[in-house]
DNA sequence: CTAAAATACTAATATAATTAGTTTAACGGG
DNA sequence: CCCGTTAAACTAATTATATTAGTATTTTAG
């Protein structure tokens, strides 16, 4: 149809992304996405490398997004106030942009140990929550473990949701409050005995 | 080759199994299934209905194997103890089959609502929960809050660790030990007053 | 204005799931 | 024991996907 449709690397990955959102990673197929940009899917590869290459960028911008909400919902919070602001902006996330979330999931140090780019986005991450843990005077691996903790508490509510594991008869809202606040109130009882 | 290979239902799906743990629940094809089988793809169909029918029979075996490991994990325990070694089998179970229980995650209320046999497998693990949780006191919703807490807990760790999500210095079983530590001492505290 | 680079294309290959239709082994009733 | 039905394997063909190679054409740079 149309000779220059004026693709470029960025605007295929965002619709990626979008597609993902709407139909799940297992979903974006070159395929469809080529459709979605009303071009022939081989003209994908003047921008992106193939499958591997666009699920790694959306990796990336996932993990980056979600360090940028968690800084923002952290900032000027400390303690209680500054896990319970985390804990919501992750969730929220999640539910926002599920595809770009599930691609962050998916460990670099699986497919490629050597990815510096995406290493250092997931260090910002956990540079984001070891600040928002400080308050509670956790020290080391002491506070390592906790970032363990919430981060699994916060990932294993928001994935189970998302991918509708919750019946639906209760108020998630209220489920997900209350794990927050057992959790942080175990943190301060039992970080700071052992 | 050979004529009658000698295949069933059973042995396909239990094949299937195997390769779902050992390549993940993705790398299970009808096309490796069937290579390993010794026998050509399409021959596959006269046992499943195709690969969606074999994921549920994953899913729904998963399910089944992790209520029964749950079970045998929490009977004669109350309290906290019995949290623990749910959370402990729960952890175990998902190192040892991931295959497994990747499939048994996939909830049924998104592909087929109406699929009786997976809702009373999973029915069966919440009973499960709910009676380890009895000691606490907690009734209705409460129980339910609760259960929903601990099962984000586990699931979170678990899936973060199984898929790379941790850096490898720091020991996972400290970390998971703190985690159950601390959502043990938030129930009480928490699901006491409110 | 022209040469080079970038972008889209067609054509072709390989893997995968699925369906249709065929062959043949196994098994049970006479 | 034989024959016919059933079940389990097969080949062939269709559709969808990713990917590579090679071509044409538009855009851009000098």
């Amino acid at each position: 149809m149309s000779p220059r449709v004026g693709l470029n690397r960025a605007s295929v990955v965002e619709a990626a992304a979008v597609l993902a959102d709407e139909v799940g990673l297992e979903g974006v197929t070159l395929a469809r996405l080529s459709s979605g940009l009303g071009v022939r899917t081989p003209s994908l590869y003047n921008h992106i490398g193939g499958l591997d290459d666009l699920r790694r960028e959306l990796a990336l911008i996932g993990t980056r997004e979600l360090g940028e909400r968690l800084g923002r919902a952290a900032v000027g919070k400390s303690g209680d106030e500054a896990v319970v602001m985390l804990a919501g902006a992750y969730r929220a996330y999640v539910a926002e942009r599920p595809g770009l979330y599930a691609a962050s999931v998916r460990s670099f140090r699986v497919s490629d140990p050597a990815d510096e780019e995406r290493r250092a986005a997931e260090g910002e991450v956990l540079g984001v929550v070891l600040d928002a843990l400080s308050g509670y005077g956790l020290r080391g691996d002491d506070a390592l473990h906790a970032v363990r903790g919430l981060r699994s508490v916060v990932h294993g509510f928001a994935t189970l949701e998302g991918g509708g594991g919750f019946r639906m008869a209760l108020d998630p809202d209220e489920s997900f409050r209350r794990l927050i606040a057992a959790f942080v109130e175990g943190l301060k009882k039992k970080l700071a005995k052992k």
